[in-house]
DNA sequence: TCAAAAGTGTTCTCCCTACACCCATGG
DNA sequence: CCATGGGTGTAGGGAGAACACTTTTGA
């Protein structure tokens, strides 16, 4: 049961996948962490992620996990990553290849290894087992500029949802502060929005218009090559 | 000699690193490629790479592959994606993590493995090893989006170069045109740029100012946070 | 004297920015 | 009636885009 009947001429490293997994919960982005059952690191927190199998690539592997630990399906999936020093895990050489994932928070979290997931804005982050603060960084700063070529954030969100929670978001996100009327010039004005018949009220004072994010227009203009700044 | 020595309980991939090198030849894009001498894909063309050591990171690896098959010493490296389907090796199981180099073209070529090494522009590229044909649109995707965020374009000029050259490269990574006086006034106008007081003949009808690359201003506005658009 | 390359300035437009008022509602 | 949040318009400034003339030199 300890035989090892894998043997190559070289040494080789394990590899990995792993993924950070942003959601957004109306004020702030989160991400969703799980307690490992298992030394090293038992009882920290670290991303899900696993072994990868030798007939799957890395992305249907991060995607197999993905759903195997947290039963989330992802609106979108990057490799943004791969990590790769030695000494990172005490166990042996494992190199992990890292995955940004996007999900609309409001989906059911829990996965089916009964491990404990959760999650946790980024401001109150718990100490993360292995070198996780590490990808932690690099994923938030590669979602960072992600969001100045390609809309993600409405990934992040509902599928209807109101100027204010797109602001928000996009200010979670890139770290600043937007005026409200500019914001929403600059958003109505770029076509990616459809506003919707339906209003929301989202604070009991007065209601608010919801929009839908026109999915056909993005392409069209991604086609002519266009950038949305901010 | 055929002995498998290093053995595991559950399979694992080997890992190598690939570097795709760029360099500017003062009108186009081109890129460093080997010549195989040894099966699989004996005589294709393939980027500088190889079997990743059990003790360096994945960067060590690459910048000493490229010492190893190049001679060259990148201005910049930078990983950009790991390339993971089961079957892009016949050997074995390989998982590729590619880099992206940047090099001043002037400098010598030839590695020390006597191995053929070849700078070919981007538009006639020969039919490549591997995957490595995916893995050099990736490439370029890359140093593209790059190019927006960080003057990555002045390690690939010498270090005194004129406008024209500048234009020229930005011209060439981007796949667009500019009118030169706006080209110029922006470049200008952005202080990342020293104008020196030599000049040189680029054509035998005028001479042009030469410039070079301003890093102390650059380092102090990244500071602040700023981008240069394109 | 002509062709080719380098240097330079102006105008127009558009987008980003800063900023203020009105409306609807619940307490 | 007032506090809160949502919706909308305008004036000013700055940067990019379009565009032309002059200078230098070799042929």
């Amino acid at each position: 049961m300890d035989e090892k009947n894998y043997c190559y001429k070289y040494p080789h490293p394990a590899v990995t996948t792993d993924c950070v997994i942003f959601g957004f919960d109306g004020m702030r982005l989160n991400v969703l962490l799980i307690e490992r059952g298992i030394e090293p690191y038992k009882g920290r927190w670290a991303f899900p992620g696993g072994f990868l199998n030798m007939d799957e690539t890395a992305e249907e592997g991060a995607r197999r996990e993905l759903k195997e630990e947290t039963n989330l399906t992802a609106e979108y999936i990057e490799q943004f990553h791969t990590f790769s020093d030695p000494d990172r895990d005490p166990r042996e050489r494992i190199i992990t290849i890292a995955y940004l994932a996007l999900v609309k928070l409001q989906t059911v979290e829990g996965g089916d290894d009964a491990a404990k997931a959760q999650w946790f804005p980024l401001d109150k982050i718990p100490q993360l087992a292995f070198d996780h603060d590490l990808i932690l960084r690099k994923a938030t700063e590669h979602l960072r500029e992600r969001i100045h070529f390609q809309p993600v954030g409405f990934d992040l969100l509902p599928e209807k949802f109101t100027l204010k929670q797109l602001q928000m978001l996009y200010e979670a996100i890139l770290g600043v502060r937007f005026d409200r009327r500019n914001f929403a010039k600059k958003m109505l004005h770029s076509e990616l929005l459809t506003q919707l018949d339906e209003t929301v009220w989202p604070t009991p004072k007065r209601e608010a218009n919801l929009f839908s994010f026109n999915k056909t227009k993005y392409d069209e203009l991604k086609q002519k090559g266009f950038r949305l700044e901010f």
